[in-house]
DNA sequence: TAGGTGAAACCTGTCTGACAGGTTTGGGGG
DNA sequence: CCCCCAAACCTGTCAGACAGGTTTCACCTA
């Protein structure tokens, strides 16, 4: 874990702080040395340190906030999600196969969620669903529930890394949503996708793995297709 | 992308050259303003613009080196790796939940490499499991080829997504690998291991989806059996 | 004229010292 | 025993400096 960069000041302090959390065994939230204090043990200057620190921020590796210690971070996408957008728009990644991705992925989630959600897990989930169709008029709502939707049902498959990819891919799907949205112009369609929605929270609920899986599968095949119809290709 | 910290200097100025790379269309490798240039530009201090270019280099999504600009980078797993270390470490994740997710990925890879694979990859990816069988003897040889394996095969799916999700777990998996090579200490349990990757492979390039799925189905059987065996639980 | 070469200009990496705020802590007073 | 406040601590930002590494371009050579 420390070898990256490590020919640089920065670099080799980088893996020192790694190693320290590593080797003290620190946990989320627990408190890391002073900038001071840390400069002074490695023999650096304070703006290797801060440097250092900032890269491991950036990773959300560590957490940093002023006047205060850095702290050890929880695990966040944040990151990813800023990797894959510049990953989209540098035309290295396109839309399809993040879809592609989305569709492997969270087939297996809702499979997970079936057979794992706890029961607010469940209420949670349908009342996202119901959300969207209470929220059909207005698109920007409607795009956050369905995000949410999506982000609950990963939580609800109790595997940390599916959360996070879901996560990861949240800021690119806000850029490119409405795009699909408005490839589906009428009435009927816009039914249909919250209709999906709403079939796979009530797999979900009903503790149907494979329905669950089912209906997400469908799920992506309208998605896709209205995205091709949008012109994504 | 840009409201990232947007309250301090720092997360301003993250933002103002995320903007600029996007506004401006910068392809991967394309040079960015100087520090000198951008401080003068943005009204901040040079510190603040490093700490910036800190910031994004630890995502890969620019790339510093001294006396040269800095440049658009390439999208890299670098930076995935690190953070699903520190999940781990953390005891955030744990390695049976990496496992369920590189199963369900690493199916949907096979089947998309057996279809769309190049008679190079091909060739490459079979060299690979031949070069398993031959180093057999040599753990730390034997874990190198099996991550290049898998690696390969994410290539020929075609999919830079898939690539970077199997780039991001090689971190952690280099830490546990030895662990489960210790649980298969009998010469037959250890050829087993290396005949599934030959079958992997072997269907791949018979252009075979079904097949390659189902064998890479069953290294995961095999492999999540090993790893619990090892008492990883 | 084409090509090479060397100095100047440019650029990043690191250090030092300084000061403005935000946060924590410990002691003293109620 | 609790509360409050000042001192100590800590991070965010700035300015200036200097050691190298890199690029550029004009000039000289063949």
């Amino acid at each position: 874990m420390e070898q990256v960069g490590a020919t640089s000041l920065v670099g080799t302090t980088i893996g020192a702080i790694s190693r320290h959390i590593r080797e003290n065994v620190l946990m989320p939230g627990d408190k890391l040395p002073s900038e001071a204090i840390l400069s002074k043990e490695l023999n650096v200057s304070r703006t290797v340190v801060r440097e250092a620190f900032r890269s491991l921020a950036a990773m959300r590796i560590i957490e940093l906030a002023t006047g205060k210690r850095a702290t050890v971070a929880q695990i966040d996408h944040g990151a990813m999600s800023l990797m894959i957008e510049h990953g989209v728009h540098t035309e290295q990644i396109n839309i399809q196969q993040i879809y592609d991705v989305r569709r492997t992925i969270e087939t297996r989630i809702v499979t997970l969620a079936a057979i794992r959600r706890s029961d607010a897990e469940a209420t949670d989930i349908l009342a996202l669903a119901a959300a969207m169709r209470a929220d059909v008029g207005e698109a920007a709502k409607l795009m956050e529930h369905d995000l949410a939707f999506h982000m609950a049902l990963a939580r609800a498959s109790r595997n940390p890394v599916y959360v996070l990819i879901v996560g990861a891919f949240q800021g690119i799907t806000r850029q490119t949503w409405p795009m699909g949205w408005k490839s589906r112009p009428t009435q009927a369609s816009r039914d249909l996708m919250i209709a999906t929605h709403l079939d796979i929270a009530r797999a979900v609920v009903a503790s149907d793995p494979q329905q669950a899986a089912a209906s997400m599968s469908l799920h992506f095949d309208e998605s896709v297709r209205a995205l091709l119809t949008a012109g994504m290709s």
